[in-house]
DNA sequence: GTCTATAAGAAGATAGAC
DNA sequence: GTCTATCTTCTTATAGAC
């Protein structure tokens, strides 16, 4: 895959910022435009079908970026609880770090927002779900937690952190996210 | 306080539907009122301030009817853990009911959603959230649990809750919500 | 490939008749 | 109090010059 150009890296990166700060329905093209620097014509060239497959290559794009933190984080610890609890950690202090305002390569509340809109986002983010859900499985099955166990523990650790980002940015505060990590030792085990 | 006129009610329940279901940015004054048959003079009449004034309004009255629901089922049961069950069962029955696609009395990502266009919006929501924690709270400790014990479970309760929401409304499945019951035991002992 | 001007429609909001 | 017609602004999207 040839290196695309700096507009088109500048539409996306500005685009996921809005999208996943401010939401889909309330960014307009306008603003990603006007904060990317580029005219409508580029966003037109490299998206012919508009916003809607803007958003999809968002939503690949930040899947991506988390996989892999999630990926190198749950390698990094011995113990998978410990590793669990590194992970929601980072999240929170990225939270902190760009005061809930800025790219929060976390939140997929863009799921539940668009998927009463158009099926496509709505499979994307479920694709996303997913593949974050086979990290923590497989994490917690090369630590001897059966395939069940796992999934449904994977799904509630999924379940809590993206809850917790809900109160987090509603509160502005990263409090209900550290109150997380508290309990992973309760649940794994 | 007089009981409000039949389009004043048909305005809110249908406005709260939508945004509670589609989302606030999603969600036009137009489609309100063609799904309510209200002309649009009875909104601006009402809620002479618009939209936000309106979504108000949802807000506050959704937050009282969770309430009540969530009142009632917790002083319902002896056990504050077969309580919670049952009041989070019963989201999911709720969700299955209307197939995620009716007003579903629970999910307030519209907190996340507004708190970044809106501080009279994320306050509202705040005000919700704090409102659900002190019902948590009061039921936990009058079951002997300490004041900080009880508000980190709350706190994590309804975190566990809006996220496996998220997850139910996009995967169009009640599985996630589900597998919050099952974890409930095992966090509060 | 890059950019501007503009179209076509929907958004929220208002004025004023009845 | 109720309803309609209209205004302005902003949305997504397109056409076409360079």
């Amino acid at each position: 895959m040839a290196a695309k150009p700096e507009s088109y890296e500048n539409i996306v990166q500005t685009a996921s910022r809005l999208f996943f700060h401010q939401g889909y329905h309330a960014t307009g093209l306008n603003q990603i435009l006007a904060e990317s620097g580029s005219p409508k014509g580029s966003l037109y060239y490299y998206f012919p079908r508009g916003k809607e497959e803007l958003a999809l290559e968002c939503i690949r794009r930040g899947n991506e970026f988390i996989k892999q933190k999630l990926k190198e984080t749950l390698a990094e610890n011995d113990d998978p609880v410990r590793a669990i609890q590194e992970f929601i950690r980072n999240t929170a202090e990225e939270a902190d770090r760009v005061s809930f305002n800025g790219f929060m390569p976390i939140g997929f509340w863009t799921a539940a927002e668009t998927s009463c809109i158009s099926e496509s986002l709505r499979h994307a983010c479920v694709n996303t779900f997913t593949d974050w859900q086979h990290l923590y499985m497989e994490r917690l099955q090369a630590d001897g937690w059966m395939e069940e166990k796992a999934r449904s523990l994977a799904v509630l650790i999924i379940s809590m952190l993206e809850g917790a980002l809900i109160l987090a940015v509603t509160q502005q505060s990263s409090e209900p996210i550290y109150n997380v990590v508290d309990y992973i030792p309760q649940l794994i085990k």
